[in-house]
DNA sequence: AGCACGCCGACT
DNA sequence: GTCGGCGTGCTC
């Protein structure tokens, strides 16, 4: 438990906290009829204005003439636990201490008075002007429940003003409605799930774990279907036994209405939950009652990691390899990892679930830092598909086309039998370069110098990377030529006009993250073809997780070998997930399902190892090639981020990093064009990422760096790859 | 985070 | 000649 009450400082100074951008906390004078602990929550003065701080430590020593802390705030301190995992996440991250704490330091109280939401209940006769509208309302508040009037307006399909006429004619009474629960009791034996004999075993460990209640870290791997949720949610049911809380941290597109029904069922309740989305009263009465304790479950994003829980007792996280985890601005950190730390601070167990572990993951399961347990099959008796290659080489599509004759036939039954095909191509847009033909022009970014992508439906050259748009013109900028400009390469656009040439009849449809009409307009169509609304879904990475298509039999991987040839040290490890995934589409409904990889390299081990169905071989083959190329066992990618605001700048504190007699063996400084997509992306400054791939306290490395002289522009970072297991 | 200071481009 | 852009630095 990690209420130790923390005792009132003696000294006449402390040190306070503030939840801004400082690394340091400032000393402030404790006036005398103040009794201040650390943890307390004050008010303080800072330059020309007032600012909250957390008391951190007892003042060390008089200090001159120091402020005043302005007073204590009436709202419950942070405990030790919160505070030492504040420490250490900014010791890790090298984010200054002040920019975590505000990760975790809740709102002050709003001091208004909470204005109880209203709702109205049948309770007169109708109008004597009964009007269709009218009429439809009144029906569907029949019983006298009472109702929000939102709700009820929406269930009637009438507007507000509608309820207000009522309201006004006496047939509606208007009173306050009770206050929406956040944080009901789960009710850990409402409905006995049936298990397996493999789910009944891994849960059996679990809830042993939670009774043993020690800090333990747990991998539960298994394929999609073979019922991971309902065996973590066995610990959780134990947790709520011994009236302990639990966590449950999920990529923020996991918190979905499936989620939370799959919870309802088995606990009769909705757990806590806690997403950037949830604002205003009910995010601060939720986090009042996880500091209570009265909230047991909470599922949330990363950011519920930093929650005050008053006796937290179990940590799942659920999909542990997924990059949702990661937060790349403001305070870098992997979610995952934190996780495991707040575990270790907590001395609680820690859950990890995944089909496809990371690769840091596996290597503290192999050495025995994780226990891992195992799920074999999918529930159910369903196989898994059968996985193909297609050689490119030998079935070689056309000209300017991108299926092959294997894959256009596999379509071609598909469709006659009535069965939905999945074509997946992980590139947006129409083609991912454009050049022209007469001079060789090609269009870039100029910000970034990455190819522009030729979006046609938006009829303009897109930069992937910082979002520059501009119109694609008809004439070469470089030699003026007309009508010069060619596409190269496939997007899901261009490939849908493959599509729709190859398969006249088929009814097809792209989706990718730029779908038009947002994701209101995306998630309906999903339900369409979820549905059997389209026979050919043509779909970048987005189409790989998330909702059911029980009518796809086939999945097409147009280009199986993108990304696995781009020099970030996990391109193998994400196309291995990301196939995985998507070929794992096929063949969740009533039929078997089949997936054929269209590639250029048959032998690679990473798609040998995909098409094995084993998992075990893609880390063999992630083994083997390591010691290939000379390099160390896989330990785990550690990384940092120098900023700097030039690009020659950034070259130059390469040189310098590179150059740094404290480099340890194994760094590799990446320059920004080398640097992954998704830490550029955002920032219009430069950015170096060294990456080590060995076990290196990068930390360490960067003040040695910094104590040579090492002068960065900007601020240095921990990039979000690195595996806090050793320094536990 | 705010708020000051400071140094270069287009305007009343 | 200034107004104002935002880069940089400071707050016990």
């Amino acid at each position: 438990m990690s209420e130790a009450q923390n005792s009132p400082v003696e000294s006449r100074t402390v040190e306070v906290l503030i939840p801004l951008a400082l690394d340091q906390a400032y000393s402030y004078a404790v006036p005398p009829d103040l009794v201040l602990a650390p943890g307390d929550v004050v008010q303080v003065p800072l330059g020309p204005r007032q600012t909250v701080g957390v008391v951190w430590a007892a003042g060390t020593g008089g200090g001159g003439n120091l402020k005043h802390v302005t007073g204590k705030l009436d709202m419950p301190p942070l405990d030790a636990a919160l505070m030492k995992l504040v420490d250490w996440v900014a010791w890790y991250t090298l984010a200054a201490k002040g920019s975590v704490l505000a990760l975790a330091l809740r709102r002050p109280p709003d001091d208004a008075p909470e204005r109880p939401k209203l709702g109205v209940r049948l309770v007169g006769p109708p109008p004597a002007r009964l009007t269709p509208a009218r009429a439809r309302a009144i029906a569907a508040a029949e019983g006298g429940l009472l109702m929000a009037k939102s709700a009820l307006a929406e269930a009637a399909s009438v507007s507000s003003a509608v309820i207000d006429s009522l309201v006004d004619a006496g047939t509606f009474a208007v009173e306050p409605l009770p206050r929406e629960a956040v944080a009901a009791l789960p009710d850990p034996d409402h409905a006995q799930p049936k298990l397996s004999e493999d789910q009944a075993a891994a849960a059996a460990a679990l809830v042993a774990s939670v009774k043993a209640a020690n800090y333990v870290v747990t991998l539960l791997e298994g394929v999609t279907g073979s019922g991971k949720t309902e065996v973590y949610f066995e610990a959780v049911a134990e947790a709520v036994r011994l009236g302990r809380q639990s966590l449950i941290l999920m990529p923020e597109i996991a918190l979905t209405a499936q989620f939370i029904d799959r919870f309802e069922a088995r606990f009769g309740v909705r757990p806590g939950l806690w997403h950037s989305a949830v604002t205003g009263r009910k995010r601060e009465r939720l986090q009042a009652a996880i500091a209570s304790g009265e909230a047991k479950v909470v599922a949330g994003a990363r950011s519920a990691l930093f929650l005050p829980y008053q006796d937290l007792g179990l940590i799942v996280v659920d999909e542990e390899h997924e990059a949702a985890y990661k937060q790349e601005d403001g305070v870098a950190y992997h979610a995952r990892d934190m996780a495991v730390v707040r575990g270790r601070i907590e001395n609680a167990p820690v859950i990890l679930t995944s089909a496809t572990p990371s690769l840091e993951t596996r290597v503290n399961a192999e050495r025995g830092r994780y226990t891992h347990l195992k799920l074999p099959e999918r529930f159910g008796g369903r196989t898994l598909p059968t996985l193909a290659l297609v050689d490119l080489r030998q079935d070689k599509p056309p000209r300017g086309r991108w299926i092959s004759e294997t894959l256009a036939k596999a379509i071609a039954v598909n469709l006659e039998a009535g069965e939905q095909s999945l074509l997946f191509l992980n590139r947006r847009g129409y083609a991912p370069l454009t050049l022209c033909r007469d001079c060789g022009h090609r269009f870039q970014c100029p910000n970034c110098s990455a190819w522009l992508v030729d979006h046609r439906f938006r009829r303009a050259l897109v930069c992937h990377h910082c979002g520059h748009v501009e119109r694609r013109p008809n004439e070469c900028p470089q030699c003026h030529a007309q009508d010069s400009l060619s596409a190269c390469g496939p997007g899901v656009e261009r490939l849908a006009e493959e599509v729709a040439t190859l398969f006249p009849q088929a009814r097809g449809i792209v989706l990718s993250s730029d779908f038009p009409g947002g994701t209101e307009r995306l998630k309906t169509e999903l339900m369409a073809v979820a549905s059997g609304a389209f026979d050919i879904v043509i779909g970048t990475q987005l189409v790989a997780k998330g909702h059911n298509f029980p009518g796809m039999t086939l999945v097409g991987v147009i280009d199986a070998d993108l990304g696995l040839t781009s020099g970030d040290p996990r391109a193998a490890e994400r196309t291995f997930q990301v196939l995985r995934q998507v070929t794992g589409r096929a063949g969740r409904g009533e039929k078997p399902g089949r997936a054929l990889l269209q590639t250029h390299d048959p032998t690679h081990p990473v798609l040998k190892a995909l098409v094995s169905g084993d998992p075990e071989r893609f880390y063999a083959a992630e083994a083997a090639s390591r010691e290939a190329a000379g390099l160390p066992p896989f330990g785990r990618l550690a990384g940092l981020i120098v900023s700097a605001s030039t690009q020659a700048e950034a070259e130059s504190h390469a040189r310098a990093l590179a150059r740094c007699a404290d480099a340890p063996e194994g760094v590799s400084v990446l320059g920004p064009a080398e640097a992954p997509l998704a830490v550029l992306r955002g920032r219009h400054r430069m950015r170096l990422i060294v990456k080590t791939e060995r076990d290196v306290n990068l930390q360490d490395y960067l003040r040695a760096w910094l104590k040579r002289g090492g002068k960065p522009k900007g601020s240095v970072r921990v990039a979000v790859d690195v595996d806090p297991q050793s320094f536990l």
